[in-house]
DNA sequence: TGTTGACTTAAACCGCGGTTTAAGTCGTAT
DNA sequence: ATACGACTTAAACCGCGGTTTAAGTCAACA
């Protein structure tokens, strides 16, 4: 049971403390413990949990939905239904955005072959 | 040659007016022209500058990189290479971002197996 | 003992990407 | 004539997701 001080957990995942302290200001990191002089102490668990924190924001889901993730976590297995709609609907609008993604980079990839062949024959000409 | 009217072009990509006119006032849309009334005209060119915008928005590049871009196309073939290597450095942003949205979507679907799971042993032990 | 480095807090500040508001100008159909 | 709907502008406003600042506390090492 090691515990890990909030640099650790910063370098661990290489984020900003000031982040860390951000999500448990607002709600994503309940249930932090301290040391006798009030400094942040991680469990294992917490590193779990901020690891999950991390997933959903690469995933782009907002500070407030995750909060309400967080909070259902402890609130137990009541919450099991709630939170595999949650997660479920999540996917799905990740899929949409890289879907999003996928199609617009169709037109960006057209603007480099484009480029490419335009250079390609400027220089031909000079020739 | 057919020219839209703002409205008309806000229906086609299915965004709000005022994000048109305030993709105009950042320098995205420049040279739109104007009726003798002062109402914007987007002509064809336009509409597919319009469309390119908001294929770098889709992937989300930055206004002032998307402002960059425009201002280089505007300068005509002397920018073909800065345009190509802005393309490519964009792409394999994108492509970097979706990697790590895909990781990200590994350990959301590693919840929702354990939530299903859960919530199914729950039911076998309450029958 | 005193200085360094890692931590603490609350509050202010920031860039981004729009959106909303308020007041006004047209063209057109009734 | 007038009323309506589509447009115009500048400026104010907004939520989001942090980051920075300032002032302070504490532990450990020289």
């Amino acid at each position: 049971m090691k515990y890990c001080s909030i640099g650790e957990a910063a370098a661990r995942f290489r984020i900003p403390e000031s982040t860390i302290r951000y999500y448990e200001k607002k709600g994503l990191l309940p249930l932090i413990e301290r040391d006798a002089a009030g400094r942040r102490l991680f469990s294992e668990d917490q590193m779990a949990l901020l690891s999950t924190v991390i997933c959903l924001k690469n995933t782009n889901m907002p500070i407030n939905d995750i909060k309400q993730y967080v909070a259902w976590i402890l609130e137990g297995d009541s919450t099991l239904e709630l939170r595999l709609k949650m997660m479920s609907e999540h996917k799905q609008a990740v899929l949409d955005e890289m879907a999003l993604m996928t199609e617009s980079l169709q037109g960006i990839d057209e603007k480099i072959t484009r480029y490419k062949t335009r250079i390609q024959e400027r220089k031909e000409v000079t020739q």
